[in-house]
DNA sequence: GATTGCGCCGTATAATTTACGGCCCTCCTG
DNA sequence: CAGGAGGGCCGTAAATTATACGGCGCAATC
């Protein structure tokens, strides 16, 4: 886990699909070198996969949305949990500090696909309450990581 | 962008290190015909890159904030959109609807970590106000891209 | 001062990607 | 309805890339 490491992870999260060549010349390693490190990164797990950044606009997905949530006080959090892995619309759900219990980050189609989303949980008895946040326009974005219809 | 390409998306959001071939299994088609398919979603820009996915934990970022931030009436614009981009410890920064104007998305290696940025946007003269919530856990999580120290 | 271990290099082999010609099916058109 | 064009897929051949492995050099250890 030196510099050297630190840069390879960077230039893989910019493009990984770069050649070991191309990795090695960049760090000043030979490509055997190079394939070394990175076998080592993942067997390690600092490397935990290599995925496809998708387009968000470009499958029908163009709406990114945050939603506070407060859990409902007879929902069962593991239900919960396991509701939100299921969800291919769900971006990202933490659970956060705060006056509120979970964050999640949605992407869909349309606004329409916000007020089912919200549907869907209220439907499912999870939430008490929720606060929902649109991105207007994004200056870092995260890569996108489709998950299915 | 049929069935298929969605599938083809889906697959490589999961594991872009396939080969051609295992994918073509998975969908159904040749080799030559999955190369055609990815070559042409690359070209389109619907796949934007194939980037490696870091544990942040094992790169001394295992802290993870979301910070709402009112922008200062006086701070520009775009230079606060500049400097978003080039700190490195940011993860995501969208301009969002609600009280708030940006909510940005931080890693960092701990809890000093998250005071030094507030610490930095506040000297910066960006920032009028700002609340800050810290994840607890991750239910779903969205991939890390280490853009550097 | 010898030895052990680790990381790197270079080569040989295996696997994968890329390029390309041909085929089939569909859709359009006369 | 026949002819033709276009698109997508397949299979093969060539090129590129990844993997495996033996050996070397440096550094730390005893």
């Amino acid at each position: 886990m030196d510099r050297t490491d630190h840069e390879l992870l960077r230039l893989m999260g910019a493009d990984a699909r770069q050649s070991l060549a191309q990795l090695g010349a960049a760090v000043g390693l030979s490509p055997s070198a190079v394939n070394e490190r990175v076998r080592r990164l993942q067997a390690a797990g600092t490397i935990r996969a290599i995925r496809a950044d998708v387009a968000p606009e470009q499958i029908s997905r163009p709406v990114l949305a945050f939603i506070w949530v407060a859990l409902a006080p007879d929902a069962s959090e593991d239900g919960f949990r396991r509701a939100m892995r299921d969800m291919p619309a769900i971006c990202a759900c933490h659970h956060v500090t705060g006056a509120w219990s979970y964050l999640l980050q949605i992407r869909v189609e349309s606004l329409s696909g916000v007020e089912a989303f919200l549907a869907r949980l209220k439907s499912g008895g999870w939430i008490a309450r929720s606060e929902t946040m649109l991105a207007l326009s994004t200056v870092v974005d995260a890569p996108f990581i489709y998950r299915g219809a």
